[in-house]
DNA sequence: ATGTCGATCGTGAAGGTGTC
DNA sequence: GACACCTTCACGATCGACAT
């Protein structure tokens, strides 16, 4: 890593276009590298049979403390880097009130440069769904970035370390605050719910409002959901900047790869639980659409009964999971002359068991 | 039958109000 | 004043009715 670049990007005196696509070529993979690191991972991990809640809710919390622990080591790991590049008057500092940024890079004056908003998502969770709700009005266009990190437990990785299983980062996403934002904004505003009445949506000083029916009141929490953002081709669009076209295309990068980074994980396990051979990828129409191992194959595409059949033969698979985004599955098991459904709409959990039993 | 979208959850800090 | 009980917040998520 280049000390004069670094200096400059810590400043923010780049334009933002560039601090986003360096902070996302540079510097976050060299920090995600670290992280994996198993001298870094082993002080995250589960040891000698250590249980986390299986139950959906109390999973929640684990998530939640997880994204606060990943953060706070994010910013470890980069005050590390500072000394070795031999940059000693900046520091990353961390925002103690629940305020909007997370992290903020300082002179030992106290001067503010950088701010990052950090954001863990879980690959597994069936809706990933962080907010980010700050209102543009606290965004500084100039210095402020979100950071979204996918991460999930993996039982690799260990050398020394005798852990079951620790956590892992997959991916780091680089978004331009302001831009996702003005995204975010463009969209709510312009899709407002059907029952509005005579009332509007919009914001008040501190919140999103919304309205049902001529009542209005505080947005649930929905505002912002980092997978409600943005959509593609939506027919609104805000000024076209250089970081504004970044930030969309990463973003559209980013829904397509986090619903793929949960299915390739819960696929693999679940292979690696009921068969002992190798994963080999299921291809269909020249895209590669799962994984399968010996006669067990996972798929995330809707199909018909027919096509079931069709990637069934192709692949001389007798147990077929079909999933969806949530990765509620579908599991076929063929037959001579037909195909049963095990179970539909099944929670990923279940489905080890349910074709075990068949 | 899948995707969309509003409502709601559990945590650990704490503040606010009511009852004796 | 002591205590019970309800509500607040941000966080990352799940639930479930309804639209497509």
């Amino acid at each position: 890593m280049d000390k004069e670049e670094l200096i400059k990007i810590l400043h923010a005196t780049e334009s933002p276009d560039k601090i986003a696509k360096w902070l996302r070529k540079q510097y976050f993979p060299e920090i995600m590298n670290r992280y994996n690191l198993e001298a870094s991972r082993k002080r995250f991990g589960l040891y000698r049979n250590e249980q986390i809640p299986s139950n959906e809710r109390n999973l929640t919390d684990v998530r939640t403390r997880m994204g606060v622990l990943i953060e706070f080591e994010l910013a470890r790991l980069s005050n590390e880097i500072l000394p070795e590049l031999g940059i000693e008057d900046v520091f990353w500092s961390y925002v103690v009130a629940n305020r909007f940024p997370d992290l903020e890079i300082r002179e030992n004056n106290g001067n503010r440069l950088l701010r990052l908003e950090i954001k863990c998502l879980q690959c597994i969770a069936e809706e990933k769904s962080a907010n980010f709700d700050t209102l543009i009005k606290d965004i500084n266009p100039n210095t402020d970035f979100v950071i979204v990190c996918l991460w999930d437990w993996d039982d690799g990785g260990n050398d020394t370390c005798q852990w079951d299983l620790a956590p892992k980062l997959f991916k780091m996403y680089v978004f331009h605050a302001y831009s996702l934002a003005q995204l975010r904004d463009t969209y709510w505003l312009n899709k407002p719910p059907a029952d509005l009445g005579t009332g509007y949506q919009g914001f008040d000083v501190r919140y999103a409002v919304t309205c049902t029916d001529s009542v209005f009141s505080k947005e649930q929490g929905n505002y912002g959901k980092l997978t409600r953002i943005w959509k593609k081709d939506f027919a609104y669009r805000p000024v076209e900047t250089p970081a504004l076209l970044d930030t969309e295309a990463e973003y559209i990068k980013f829904q397509r790869e986090i619903i793929r980074a949960g299915f390739e994980i819960l696929a693999k396990k679940q292979l690696s639980e009921l068969r002992n051979g190798e994963i080999s990828y299921i291809v269909y129409e020249g895209q590669n659409i799962g994984y399968a191992v010996e006669d067990v194959g996972y798929v995330m595409k809707a199909m018909r009964k027919s096509k079931v059949q069709e990637i069934a033969l192709q692949n001389r698979l007798s147990i077929l999971v079909s999933m969806t985004e949530k990765y509620r599955s579908t599991i076929y098991k063929m037959q001579p002359d037909s195909i049963d459904e095990l179970a539909k709409n099944e929670k990923p959990k279940n489905v080890v068991e349910i074709i075990n039993q068949s």
